[in-house]
DNA sequence: ATTTCCGGTCGAAACGTTTCGACCATTTCT
DNA sequence: AGAAATGGTCGAAACGTTTCGACCGGAAAT
């Protein structure tokens, strides 16, 4: 493959000459511009990566990490910071945690062996212990998305929590539920705790018995919710309505209920977080809390190229972003 | 940070036998293996990838390049893709072409300049024109999957999409429907015309006459199908059923009907290819044709890394896997 | 007893860039 | 007219690895 070498003997100029022709980093005449042009066109010159990252001690590498690429939520975060990444001339590389903090471990060593430039990352955790490692383990710009670990210097942009369910059980106190359960999702998480909070607000202010039991066990995937849900609806004084923390829970919610041949929204109305591509044409279409999702991501990997772009450090902001309630025909007024 | 070289001086050897303890590489006693290991453990030390490429010759890098990593479909394909390569010691980077060739394009020169060491591909088109494109591109050992590419060296993975139209065409002939539309995908494709293939053989098998006005125009997006669907429904003597090429067209369709106010499946039978986690719950449960994705993608990274690992070049051979039919509520006998 | 082999270690070269100081003509300033 | 600044070019060093040939001492083979 052909490398600098062979294009600046083709123009017939010194390497470092070549070099600067092609950065612009130097100045270079038109004419030497022009001739290690040609060069590099008839040679099919392609600089090597791992070269200029060597010499230049910065590579064009940007590590995402979220939970899951498989989730909606996640795969159109991915999509939009591939986007951004290509058009600023850097590559995104994206990987799945599952959840697993030995996986989430193992990615990121890998991604400072690779000596990436900076890092988006969607936590599995926020407690403090888990913030300390990532602070230990990563020394490279990063942005937190979608959650806030604890007393740390990350930049974050984040989702108003507490507003999203608070939206959600409003709506829901509305339409006249008074017993109304809460799928929630892993705990310690403070988008979780947040979340939940949210709920226990609204509840509150409407003078609703706060009930332990309708606080439903969840860790954001479609199984754990789905039994909890089974298992709530089977009991006497069943909840008439619902609220999940993911949109994932609330596949896992529908699945439980069409299982025990229960109707929503006729018998049990649901809002769920989080609105995705094919949430309409559910059965029934959902209702839900709608994250302004693409801003978001936009907005932290444009923080990411701008701190490493400017070489400026995290200054530990949080931007948060205000969700939106989306009514469609998951929930209904409860029928006395 | 640390190099190979604090490494070594704190182990107080070599550079080069602090290599050697490292990879394994060169006979090396076990008492240097243990005090490299403590200095690397001290130091914190992470290879330098870009040094190691640079030297080596060979990156721990894989492309994955898919249509949208948002379809549900090829973000399952990126997560098993992720994992095979990560267990490998390798590392996956996905790209979303959008079905335009110029970011393909960008997306392969970028690729190229990291150096990868092979390519998952699922292409956008597969005329022969751009399949000498991608041969001139592509200098790494490279698997197509989903898509044969006319007459070109590549292993090749893919369903036997004859099948998976031929299924979905003869169910809906089962249940008495004659009149099937069928919702294409984007002209020229392989896969287009192999699915398109499958529809007419099991037409003309059962005797029902080709009427190109069924054949609806897609993209294998949403947008264009739901305004296909749209069209036809309104003239007289619609289709009483419907193949869709894709689970996002099959998404569109459904709009479309919902708001044309028609019944699925009272009024209109839909059958997709490609089934996905939610297609159960959607109004109503989609009838599909399974394609056996796991298996499909597993194999595909596996090709590569056997010819990464082994150096054997490409053979051009191509694997086929069969779909399956998954019959739920969205087909139903029709109703003369 | 001499040669051969092998485990273990080392120094140095090489991979393909970028970058820096040096150099040479010109031009511009004083 | 001489000094200083400027535009354009070059050679060489450096980035952090891997790899290769050379070396050494002791064990095995002759």
């Amino acid at each position: 493959m052909a490398t600098i070498k062979d294009v600046a003997r083709r123009a017939g100029v010194a390497i470092s000459t070549a070099s600067a022709a092609l950065n612009r980093s130097a100045p270079v005449s038109e004419d030497v511009i022009a001739k290690v042009a040609e060069a590099v066109r008839e040679l099919g010159y392609v600089p090597h990566g791992a070269a200029q990252s060597l010499r230049s001690g910065q590579s064009r590498l940007i590590g995402l990490i979220v939970p899951n690429i498989t989730n909606p939520h996640f795969s159109a975060v991915a999509r939009i910071i591939e986007n951004v990444c290509l058009s600023a001339g850097y590559l995104s590389m994206v990987f799945s945690t599952g959840q697993d903090s030995e996986r989430e471990d193992h990615i990121l060593r890998m991604l400072r062996q690779q000596r990436v430039a900076g890092l988006v990352i969607i936590p599995t955790r926020s407690d403090s212990e888990h913030g300390r490692r990532l602070m230990a383990d990563i020394h490279v710009p990063t942005v937190l998305l979608d959650m806030l670990v604890e007393g740390l210097a990350f930049d974050v942009v984040k989702l108003d929590n507490v507003a999203a369910t608070r939206l959600a059980t409003e709506h829901l106190i509305a339409l006249g539920h008074r017993r109304i359960a809460v799928l929630t999702g892993i705990a310690g998480l403070i988008t979780s705790t947040d979340r939940l909070e949210g709920y226990l607000g609204a509840c509150r202010r409407a003078g609703l018995p706060i009930e332990a039991r309708l606080q439903l066990k969840g860790d954001y995937e479609q199984e754990i919710a789905a039994r909890s849900v089974m298992e709530i609806m089977r009991q006497p004084d069943p909840p008439t309505a619902v609220v999940s923390f993911s949109n994932m829970m609330t596949l896992g919610a529908l699945h439980a209920l069409r299982a025990l041949g229960i109707d929503c929204p006729r018998e049990i109305s649901i809002v769920g977080i989080d609105d995705f591509d094919f949430a309409d044409l559910l059965d029934p279409p959902l209702t839900v809390v709608r994250v302004p999702l693409a801003p978001m991501a936009e907005r932290s990997i444009g923080i990411l190229l701008e701190m490493i772009g400017m070489k400026r450090p995290a200054r530990g902001t949080v931007e948060i972003f205000q969700p939106e309630l989306i009514a469609r025909a998951s929930t209904r007024a409860v029928t006395a």
